[in-house]
DNA sequence: GCCGCGCGTTGATCGAGGTCAAGGACGAGG
DNA sequence: CCTCGTCCTTGACCTCGATCAACGCGCGGC
């Protein structure tokens, strides 16, 4: 689905690896870069550091974050498979990014990309801010006006379509990063899904996986 | 502040027309095209329209949503003086865009700016694009993890900063605009407001003009 | 001046979701 | 196998903001 291809290089160190972004159409942005590993939990980047490299994720996934003062935490966004990120504007960091899990990623310097003045590179670079503010303005809408169960029923679909099709939906993060990406708590999270498992639209087989039972129904909460 | 100038042709009609983007700096986009006025409310364009032109903010203020099935209503941004807008990617609009008080933009067709090659103007729409992306997030957190007080105390510190500073703050938008845009109810926002009265933080005159006291504490309450 | 209407404010009550607290499931390590 | 620790679930209760309702204010038309 993702087209990506490692070389036969080191999978823990500096081996050259070739990276594309988001599917397989022109407008993807293709990273040469070193593999690198990361653990559950280890920062790749937090707010503020220097905005040197940009990245891409081979497997695994990540969260994107920044917490208020007080510890409240927001997740903005979900990194999968295929994804692309760190490609801020400024100098720096504007938003701390984690592993979820034991994930690879391609790592290259953002200068070659983003100051080179290639007008392809540009546009895909355009078109990729375009895609995560679209995104992003997706958040604004369930956060400011949806229900938690719509919440909950949103995260669920949009997530399995981006994983894609098998019967189950594993999810890459915890139920406090679900409550911290949806506006909600853990406890409340942990009720909507409960709840949905009683109203036969899921099945939950473990805390990580989810059958979606009634997709349909499911979707209904959406708009 | 906003560098921008109109050519003497005609007010209401196509003279022709230039005006710049953001700022002064170079990564702002110039805009050449006709004048048009839009009255108070009036649609400059709806969701899913066909994206064939893109827009300047001369003097007013717009607002851009879009709705659930239901009628809620989710308000993504305001758009000042100096502004620009309506850069989609596709060639569908993503949200609607209405004046929210009688306004005057400058239009001229996308294609040439987008489609043009340019890397230079891609580079800008980037940063353009870039920009928005980061005051989504701003969005998103706020609506994600701060109380009622809150989000109006950032509200009203963002909108000042980006009005620039008189001793009053003249709001273009109705306290509806602004519940929607907080995902508050108007009453909510409403007694917020008659609260910073009461506490000193700011003092209404009239229901769009607020001076605030004390920013200081205002700003406070935003991180 | 007077009326009507749109918008804003204020009050009373309700409820969705938060908070606090107590178990339960499950994997890692001994 | 047992213990420990982490994450998840469930229950009881509370609170913030929503809802429902009434009223006020300001402005335009007559």
């Amino acid at each position: 689905m993702h087209a990506y291809s490692i070389s036969p290089g080191q999978p823990t160190g500096d081996g050259a690896s070739i990276f594309a972004g988001r599917g397989s159409d022109a407008k993807s942005i293709r990273l040469v870069g070193v593999t690198r590993p990361y653990t559950q939990g280890q920062e790749i980047y937090g707010e503020g550091a220097r905005a040197d490299h940009v990245y891409g994720i081979i497997s695994g996934a990540v969260r994107t974050y920044r917490v208020l003062a007080d510890g409240r935490r927001q997740i903005f966004s979900f990194g999968l498979p295929g994804d692309v990120f760190g490609f801020d504007t400024g100098p720096e960091r504007g938003m701390s990014v984690e592993a979820l899990g034991d994930s690879m990623l391609v790592v290259t310097r953002r200068a070659t990309l983003v100051d080179g003045g290639d007008a392809a590179l540009s546009h895909s670079l355009w078109r990729l801010a375009a895609d995560d503010l679209r995104r992003s303005q997706d958040h604004v809408l369930t956060l400011g006006r949806r229900t938690a169960r719509e919440r909950v029923a949103h995260f669920l679909n949009t997530l399995a379509a981006r994983l894609g099709g098998g019967p189950f939906l594993d999810l890459p993060m915890s139920r406090q990063d679900i409550a911290d990406y949806l506006g909600l708590t853990i406890e409340t999270v942990s009720r909507t899904l409960t709840q949905f498992q009683i109203d036969g639209l899921i099945r939950l087989d473990g805390c990580r996986r989810v059958a979606l039972c009634r997709p349909r129904a499911l979707i209904a909460f959406c708009d």
